[in-house]
DNA sequence: GCAAAAGTGTTATCAGTACACCCATGG
DNA sequence: CCATGGGTGTACTGATAACACTTTTGC
């Protein structure tokens, strides 16, 4: 292995967030480097001894003070050379999904500012990051017809509504309660708790439901497949 | 960007090929190194200003003689630190399906051994090759049914019979002759051809069909879907 | 005429879709 | 009593699934 490559290795994160109907988009201001002031994903270089996996998880906590619910990687930026203009950097972008509970961002020991953005609101992104964005954007549109991703967004226990109106929202269509409710019952994959909670500032209150993810995980094993499809 | 990593970036492959109902995993034989003798994937390391794909495209043709009609990105291999006896290696995986055209392998640049091997009789592959083909086994499956891939592991011209064989040996599932026929032809992307030919050693002679990409790339505009679902 | 593969329609069943009214709460 | 959101059932429709016989060729 004589030949020394002049190549790093970087990794950023896309991570989701959801509240209120609104799903957002982790960003943060870098603070050196040509683009400075910049919005950019959080992200950095990985050290030689560390997974991937791991790098991501570091600059998460470093960089925002969170940890997520769900990672996954995305997909391996290496294809235009200048990317970075301070020489060949190709970076390993991964796709995470925040609840509620780690909405709210801790200082960060980076000082930089770690910030939320509505998707349709982003300011000017960085490097390739919008292309990043709109790539993740895309796949959590998928998954969510056919992973049960979406429970990753909500609060453990939480009701009906909310749920629907995520569907609703991020895949901008509009859902029939009663056969949205049917369709996901029938999966037997969420289940009811004898929570009877009013979140909401008017209206009837509602039960509340849990994910029951063991029951996903053996489901899982015999040819059982979770869709979510629309009129 | 003073730090310097110790990180080296390769790219492998996972290309299959289709012929006479068996898929076939392309591999190479190691000349030198620890696997010495083993079979791996056709890969190498990438060069500093060399977009990744290219270097794929430049290691199949180096190490096989081939090129692809499919390529995407399947996964980067960087979680294990020590997946590479050398020292830290980190691997961008392609997943690549042949055409029948391409499955004759040329003369290799490389002097190394390149074989095709039928995916259920693999040899101990070095390295984590096993884990790569595992996952693109995985996604070819998936693909098949909801992308129309299929046909780039076929002629351009091929029976109706070929495109069911191919969904039925690679899904490993039966399939009803009338049902598939008439599911593909709903979707109005594959066009008969006049030609009728005999290319079984018995039997009634059958028309050739043809892929039409033109079309499906005007469908996929609109709201269209492909999919095959079976009993 | 026999073996092998190509070609072709109809019916039954199930899943998806459309659709509207009553209930519980707070103000 | 009114506004807001929660909760519920049925009938229609369209897609999928099951199923068997006839045709053309080579030998």
């Amino acid at each position: 292995m004589e030949i020394k490559q002049q190549i790093r290795l970087a990794v950023d994160a896309i991570v989701f967030g959801y509240e209120k109907n609104t799903l957002y988009v982790l960003a943060v201001q870098q603070k050196y480097g040509v683009f400075k002031d910049f919005w950019v994903l959080p992200g950095g270089f990985i050290k030689d001894d560390e997974p991937l996996i791991t790098a991501v998880k570091r600059e998460l906590l470093e960089e925002a003070g969170i940890s997520v619910n769900y990672l996954e990687q995305l997909n391996t930026y290496g294809d235009d050379v200048h990317r970075d203009s301070r020489g060949r950097v190709v970076s390993v972008a991964y796709f995470a999904l925040v609840n509620p509970q780690n909405f709210v961002l801790k200082a960060d020991t980076d000082a930089k500012d770690a910030k939320w953005f509505p998707i349709d609101k982003l300011p000017k992104l960085g490097y390739d990051h919008k292309e990043m964005v709109d790539l993740a954007h895309q796949r959590l549109k998928g998954k969510l017809t056919y992973q049960p991703i979406g429970f990753d967004l909500l609060d453990d226990e939480f009701l009906f509504s909310d749920l629907e109106n995520l569907y609703c929202s991020i895949l901008e269509q509009d859902i029939d309660r009663r056969n949205f409710r049917k369709k996901i019952l029938s999966f037997g994959i969420v289940k009811e708790t004898e929570k009877l909670v009013k979140m909401r500032a008017s209206g009837r209150p509602g039960k509340l439901f849990k994910f029951d993810k063991d029951k996903y995980d053996s489901l899982l094993g015999e040819n059982f497949q979770f869709e979510i499809k629309f009129a």
